[in-house]
DNA sequence: TCAGATTGATAGTAGAGTGT
DNA sequence: ACACTCTACTATCAATCTGA
């Protein structure tokens, strides 16, 4: 489209309703199409909205302030400054992190967090541009990726000599070991994830959970058929019992760097085992996967549409029903199980809750 | 068995559009 | 000016795969 044309519109804008002109009401071009305002309606909205947002943050930032001051007395001010995110330099140092995190020796440690802006005399930032301008000619695309493939080694390597070491080491001292389950790069930012080693959620998922032990097939055939293939691990790749407890401990230990920025974020879960029901280590089925887990939800519900007699019909609606309210399914055994279950799953949540507040 | 990579899902956020 | 919805994008997390 020529310029003639952009400037012979008849479009309006949608909000203050002024012709709109390319290079008058619109800088590119491209925006008469693609949006119905013109740049300064676009602009005092943007300009609008942030300072909506920035009321709104104030707003909870007092409400959060107020409750918590309710509930705990006054708190010291710098916790109140008024500017809504810590300046890199008044948040707390790792080692106040790793003190949180030393707690865990014996009690439950849900969410810790810590931000830093890692120095650049201990990583550098990463630059694309350096990293090709800086490129002689005779550079191949290999090179430049083995330098990409170097940096991010060395951002690993810095992390772990200068902040995850040292956790680890707390970690060990509480006896406990936490294992990388996976690390991830994506636009310049480096993501980690790690697991309790003796975490059931560290495990692979065994499904043979959903039925159960008890429902040996009456069918003889079938039931020979069933134990030949339990012997069969190459074939079913059942996960072997190893000799370490296990626990629903909900693990968590995430962390991100931003290579760009030097922003370093640490977050932790863990629950003190000693709180926690160990499993058997020879029994892959006693595993105690959280309450919550998809894995026990589905079970349960498998139990309950197998626990009607044989031969009994249910329609959908009775079946459903069975399903939202499985106490009432007769059984007084049954009954007895999953309650006693659910109110294990309860108490141990309002412990949990409990022992936070 | 493990670390690391890949890929997909999802929650959160920013910005545009629109009506009052 | 304000409130609301919708959409696109991003950050983060989780599942799965692969190679050592």
């Amino acid at each position: 489209m020529s310029l003639a044309a952009y400037n012979t519109t008849h479009m309006d804008c949608a909000k203050c309703k002024v012709k709109r002109r390319v290079y008058i009401t619109d800088e590119d071009p491209a925006t008469l199409t693609k949006y119905k305002t013109c740049d300064a309606c676009r602009r005092k909205n943007k300009v609008y909205k942030k300072n909506q947002k920035l009321k709104m943050l104030h707003k909870l930032n007092t409400m959060d302030q107020l409750q918590r001051e309710s509930i705990m007395g006054p708190t010291i001010q710098v916790e109140q400054n008024l500017g809504l995110v810590k300046s890199v330099e008044t948040r707390p140092s790792f080692t106040s992190f790793l003190e949180k995190v030393s707690h865990n020796k014996h009690r439950d440690v849900i969410s810790i967090k810590y931000n830093c802006e890692v120095p650049e005399f201990i990583i550098h930032r990463y630059d694309s541009s350096m990293i090709i301008s800086n490129r002689p000619d005779y550079a191949s695309v290999d090179s430049v990726e083995q330098k990409v493939t170097n940096y991010r080694e060395e951002v690993k390597k810095k992390l772990k000599l200068h902040y995850l070491s040292r956790l680890f080491d707390i970690l060990e001292s509480l006896g406990y070991t936490f294992k990388t389950r996976s690390t991830n790069w994506k636009n310049n930012k480096f993501y980690a994830q790690m697991l309790c080693h003796e975490d059931v959620g560290n495990k692979r998922k065994d499904f043979s959970l959903l039925v159960d032990d008890t429902d040996v097939p009456e069918n003889s055939q079938e039931r020979d058929e069933r134990e030949s293939h339990a012997n069969d691990n190459s074939k079913y790749d059942v996960a072997q019992p190893r000799n370490i407890l296990l626990y629903p401990c909900q693990s968590r230990l995430n962390y991100s760097f931003d290579s760009t920025s030097g922003l370093l974020s640490l977050e932790y879960s863990h629950l003190d085992h000693d709180g926690l029901p160990p499993t058997n280590p020879q029994d892959p089925k006693s595993i105690a996967h959280p309450p919550n887990s998809a894995i026990n939800i589905a079970s349960q519900w498998v139990k309950q549409l197998q626990s009607k007699p044989n031969g009994e019909q249910t329609d959908n609606a009775s079946r459903m029903k069975l399903l939202m309210n499985p106490e009432q399914d007769g059984s007084e055994a049954s009954a007895r199980k999953n309650g006693s279950a659910l109110a294990n799953a309860l108490n141990y949540l309002h412990r949990n809750i409990s022992s936070k507040e």
